[in-house]
DNA sequence: CGCCAGGCCGTGT
DNA sequence: ACACGGCATGGC
């Protein structure tokens, strides 16, 4: 009996860590700012996210308080680094505004609703996928969701962890996030949050470090023992 | 200069 | 259901 596609992924984990160490992610200092980075960074670099944020915290605009003052057009300009600004600013304020409207905005009382409800009304927020949507469960509000993102869809499908392998779309997204809840599923329940966090830290750390993610990528931390077939002797 | 980045959405088959 | 183009900007 060989190793399930999920239990190949579980140590991909491991190898992923070993050779990264800890990421603590998200890199934001509030839950607020992580919401800022979820939608700015919707394929764009991070470098230029950043810029964004730096705008952003030039004008008292990190905070909620600061951000509701700012008009629609000056917000525009100010994540224009991180580009798509006439989408993303008002689709900004459109959060906002839902917290204001139905959490008195607060953050706490957002996070309190359960998981699923939760995650649909983020999606039925404009430009919220379900990338972004579990970005912001995961990093901003604390919930146990796994976060897929390309870089993972390029590890499953060049380990041929997927058959079929996944497609870009929401139905190639669930099975990556359905792959990854089974990688961990017998981890303790109580961890779940912390792994799905470092585990996409991760996944995005060695998409960074240039590497081709696939089992005959020289360098690879993911190169060693799964290029080979997953059975053993 | 051309390609791409931690997606999402509208439109056409 | 799936493919495809547009969206904006800056780094390499």
């Amino acid at each position: 009996m060989s190793r399930s596609p999920a239990r190949r992924l579980r140590h991909m984990h491991d190898l992923l860590f070993q050779a990264y160490g800890p990421q603590r992610w998200w890199p934001a200092r509030t839950p607020f700012e992580v919401v800022l980075g979820a939608y700015l960074t919707q394929n764009t670099a991070w470098t230029a996210v950043e810029r964004s944020l730096a705008n952003l915290r030039a004008a008292h605009a990190l905070t909620l308080e600061g951000f509701r003052k700012l008009p629609l057009s000056d917000l525009q300009n100010l994540i224009r680094p991180s580009g798509f600004h006439t989408r993303k600013a008002p689709a900004l304020k459109a959060f906002v505004g839902l917290l204001d409207a139905e959490f008195s905005g607060s953050l706490k009382k957002l996070a309190a609703v359960p998981t699923q409800t939760l995650r649909r009304r983020l999606l039925a927020l404009p430009r919220v996928g379900p990338e972004t949507a579990d970005a912001i469960l995961l990093y901003a509000l604390g919930h146990p969701v796994p976060v897929a993102d390309e870089y993972l869809r390029r590890i499953v499908t060049r380990h041929h962890l997927l058959k079929p392998p996944p497609a870009r779309g929401r139905a190639g997204y669930d099975a990556l996030a359905a792959l990854t809840r089974r990688a961990f599923a017998a981890d303790p329940p109580a961890q779940h949050a912390g792994l799905f966090n470092e585990f996409h830290a991760l996944t995005v750390a060695a998409g960074k470090a240039h590497c081709g993610l696939a089992p005959h990528c020289d360098g690879c931390p993911l190169a060693a023992d799964l290029a080979r077939p997953p059975s053993h002797p």
